[in-house]
DNA sequence: CCCTCTATTGACAAATTGCACATAGTGTGG
DNA sequence: CCACACTATGTGCAATTTGTCAATAGAGGG
């Protein structure tokens, strides 16, 4: 059953959803790392833990760092100083990437307000429907 | 350039985002509304609007009403009385939507700290570091 | 040499989403 | 009757996104 959806019971949608929300924030928390400076794509894959993102996969970060370079978001360059293992890239956050920070901050404001509201309906909704209609 | 990404400038990265945020608050919505009483996909889809849901195709509130009802979450039938038009279906939320809905409004909480969170450490940043590193 | 840890990348299957169009009943104006 | 608009719902498919698994590769220890 290609492209259908939502056969997961228990365990499987709370879990999907949970990962799918923390991809979403991988874009601007990646930004405000590199924002702190310059630093390695293993680096800030240890430092996500700090905002819930750890669990994700190493590929899917990588892949969404040179996601944001195509997107002339950060640049990259091998780091010259060799250390334990392979040559390790450095990536940099560029002035549209500030930009894009910038925007990405205003628009999980809004993200946010939409939860509230939400929350704020449900629980005013609860209250009121004391005895439910069903 | 199948599976390719980020190509769209700004305004299409944006737009898009925007977007699917709002799916994503779909499924919650729903349930939410038909928590307050059964209705039709067409009444709902008017009302999601409420919560900025507004500008969602028809065809994806469909699906995702149907989806819902393929994980229990609410249960359909097709009304009787006739009106102007073809005929409707009423959606229902069962016991699993309610369970379902809680869910959501703690999933949602949580999304909502973890956006705290990174909005208090990105304002943080900006102020301790005033003078930009780059 | 073999194994482990550090680092990054590639490829592909699976899931999700957007969109254009199909179907269908009802009422209205000409 | 026909064209047309509005109410309602459903289908199909291309494009995009995400998850996962495995490949590559250097350094260091035993």
């Amino acid at each position: 059953m290609p492209g259908g959806r939502g056969r997961g019971r228990r365990g499987g949608w709370r879990w999907r959803g949970c990962s799918r929300r923390m991809v979403r924030f991988l874009d601007p928390v990646l930004l405000l790392l590199l924002h702190r400076g310059p630093a390695h794509g293993y680096t800030l894959l240890e430092q996500l833990a700090e905002f819930g993102l750890g669990s994700l996969n190493p590929s899917v970060v990588y892949r969404t760092l040179r996601d944001m370079e195509n997107r002339g978001w950060v640049t990259s360059t091998w780091d010259e100083e060799s250390t334990q293992g392979p040559p390790r890239r450095v990536y940099r956050i560029t002035a549209e990437g500030d930009d894009a920070l910038t925007q990405w901050v205003q628009d999980l404001g809004e993200t946010r307000e939409l939860i509230d509201r939400f929350v704020t309906a449900y629980r005013q909704h609860m209250v009121e429907g004391e005895g439910e209609y069903h």
